[in-house]
DNA sequence: CATGATTCATACTGTGGGTATGTAACTGTG
DNA sequence: CACAGTTACATACCCACAGTATGAATCATG
């Protein structure tokens, strides 16, 4: 018998959790996952996922927060690769219309979160990790009323979740994106002022 | 005993369960409501509903098409109301705006239905009812691309969905809807051309 | 009014979320 | 290293609720 500490046993568990759950949630959705089919895919049972989670909303707050981590991550990275704030809006809004088209990221944040942990708690996880982006952007380049920012941000971001949404059922998400994308662009044009 | 046709039997027991089912799962949500709750408030027990709805999620579906139908022709009232499609569009929007305060329209419509029916299925309810009137209106005052406007339309469509629940988790709603309202004005300018 | 079709109520089954309890694995102390 | 105490699970159980018969009223029709 290999021996491992609490703390790595806790985190291996966990972790491999947190995985099945993003994995079956993403895939099946939050009501036609059991728990015991998350426990299952981690090599566990039920217990362990009560033990470390508490409950199946708890588990799938956990995946929610794992697939906003993931996007902001990439967020992040590629608004660094950009020079000017300007610039780093328009690449992040595209960024966050391709990953819409991964089913998981749909599922999970844009579909089951807001009926499964309610619309406030959405938006406040979403406020620290993605709006504030798009809040820091726009406040870098708004010219005028700095009250109005925080709503504006929010439309334009309900715009681009629709958008992702369109994209991902379109047939053929290649050819749709550079339009969708225009089209965003266009709309952070107009709120620019 | 009362002679009904069984028309007039049908009729009514659905109209129950409807009403109670737009009423439930606008308080309580799609989960936190049971089909024996909503026979009961309807004065009938499950067999009934399974009889006429054949389970919960078309008894959800039958709930969310009335509050669909509520907004529409709220939506088409205020809009004959209106002289030129421009200002119909306006008008709309903030219309949809205040309807956004109906606790049970939000429950109902904007967090549980894409959960439960699909983001398809609501996309394709909300296309026939609301967002015809919006590719209408843009369609008559597009001055360019006619094939950008379903896609501008619904990008416009979620910012406003997005503001709507802004709105509604405002601490003074009437303060706020102006603002948000003129936001909105701002976003259709800004597609208009 | 007799036969068949609707409309519903009642009783039952299965699944799955949640809980209680037991057991094995680790940790700190003498 | 022995031995309590804690943590990490597994197992067995309960209960709410979606869904499914089955049967009994109620209504339609020849």
């Amino acid at each position: 018998m290999i021996r491992r500490t609490q703390a790595e046993r806790s985190d291996e568990t966990t972790a491999a959790l947190v995985r099945a759950a993003r994995e079956l949630f993403g895939g099946n959705g939050y009501a036609g996952t059991s728990i015991d089919a998350v426990a299952a895919a981690a090599g566990v049972t039920k217990g362990a996922a009560y033990h470390h989670f508490g409950g199946k909303l708890p588990l799938f707050r956990a995946a929610f927060e794992g697939e906003l981590g993931e996007i902001c991550a990439k967020l992040e990275r590629v608004a660094a690769e950009e020079g000017d704030p300007w610039a780093a809006l328009r690449r992040g809004a595209r960024t966050f219309l391709e990953h819409c088209l991964d089913p998981g990221f749909q599922q999970i944040v844009m579909l089951d979160a807001p009926s499964v942990l309610g619309w406030e708690a959405v938006r406040a996880a979403e406020h620290d990790h993605l709006l504030g982006i798009l809040v820091a952007g726009f406040s870098m380049v708004a010219e005028d009323d700095e009250a109005a920012v925080p709503a504006r941000a929010q439309l334009v971001f309900g715009a681009l979740c629709e958008g992702g949404m369109l994209l991902a059922r379109s047939p053929d998400p290649a050819a749709e994106l550079p339009r969708l994308a225009s089209e965003a662009d266009r709309l952070l044009e107009a709120l620019r002022v």
